[in-house]
DNA sequence: GCAGGCTGCTTGCAATTGCAAGCAGGGCGA
DNA sequence: TCGCCCTGCTTGCAATTGCAAGCAGCCTGC
C-alpha cells in the first residue's frame, strides 16, 4: 500500500538537489547513501527508510520535516487535537508524573465522550472503574470554575 | 552508525500503548501492522519504516512527529509550552468544561513546581520559568543527551 | 480436570531496501 | 583519435523489513 507519495518526494529531492547544485554522486556522498540508490529514490522507484530520508535531509540542509511532509508521512502542521497528547508530553514545565496524570485525565474525558457519543456498540473495552478512580484522584478538579 | 534510537523508540511506543490501554494485538490491528512485528519494534529488534511509524502514530493518536523525535530522526522542535495551553483549548475532542478542568490541573502542577523548585526531583531540572507565556516563545535549550 | 479466551513471543519466508560493480553517453584537452 | 572525468542509470546480491503461522503462559468459566 503506497501511502507514501514517493513520486513527488523523489521529484522534490531532485529539485532541491539541483537547486543546491549538487550532482547525484555528490549528494549521495554527502548523505552517506549510494548514488544508484539515490537515483532510484529520485525517480520514485524506491521508498527510502526514515533513516535515509533523514540523512538526505541533513545533506540538503533542509528540515527533515519538510521531506516527511513531502513524502506524505507527516501532516503539514497538526493542530487537530491529535496534538494535545503530544503537547502534554512535550511540555517542559511539568514533570513526567504530572504528564501522566494529565494524560490520564484527558483519556478519562475522551472515554467519557466516547461512551456518550456511541450508543450501544460491541465494545471491546468495557468501563474500567479502577482507572477512572485513579485518574479522578490524581486530577481531582475543583468544580468551582470562574 | 545507528542514528535511529530504536530502543527508546520501542519503549516509548510500548509506554504509549499501555497508556492507551491497548493490547499488542489491538494496536497492531488499529495500525494495520502485524502483532509480532509490533512486538519486535517495541523491543527494539526492528527499525520500523517511515510508513509503519506513521501508521502507529495515527493509531496511538499521537503526532507522527513525536515518534520521529523519539526515534531520533527528527530534531526536537519546541515551540510548545505555551502550546499546551493552546492545544488544550483547541482540542475538539473534549468540551469546554473539560478543557477548563485540564487547565486547572495544569495550573496546579505549575504552581506545585514553582513552590517546590529545588526540593523534589533530581532528574528533570527545568529552568523554573515564571512567566511561562513569554518564556515559551524563545527557544529553549535541550540537554543533548541521547 | 480442560476448553476458550486473553496476553506477548518465536520462527520461517516473501518482498523490499540499500549497495558494489559496471554501463552508456556527453564534454574537454592532447 | 584516444584518454579522462563527469553526468546519471542498470544490474545482481546481501541484509533487512514485515507477515502468517504457531507456541507458551495466564486467567476465567464449566
Amino acid at each position: 500500500m503506497a501511502s507514501l507519495n514517493v513520486g513527488s518526494l523523489g521529484e522534490y529531492i531532485r529539485e532541491q538537489r539541483r537547486h543546491a547544485q549538487y550532482s547525484l554522486r555528490q549528494l549521495a556522498d554527502a548523505a552517506g547513501v549510494s548514488n544508484p540508490y539515490l537515483s532510484q529514490i529520485e525517480r520514485g522507484l524506491r521508498k527510502p527508510s526514515a533513516e535515509i530520508l533523514q540523512q538526505i535531509a541533513k545533506a540538503l540542509r533542509i528540515s527533515a520535516e519538510t521531506l516527511y511532509v513531502q513524502a506524505g508521512i507527516l501532516e503539514e502542521r497538526e493542530e487537530h487535537g491529535l496534538g494535545l497528547r503530544t503537547a502534554i508530553l512535550a511540555d517542559p514545565l511539568i514533570n513526567e508524573r504530572q504528564k501522566q496524570a494529565l494524560l490520564a485525565v484527558y483519556d478519562t474525558f475522551l472515554k467519557e465522550n466516547d461512551v456518550q457519543q456511541q450508543a450501544g456498540d460491541a465494545n471491546t473495552d468495557p468501563d474500567e472503574p479502577q482507572t477512572l478512580e485513579e485518574n479522578a484522584q490524581k486530577g481531582r478538579i475543583s468544580d468551582g470554575d470562574r
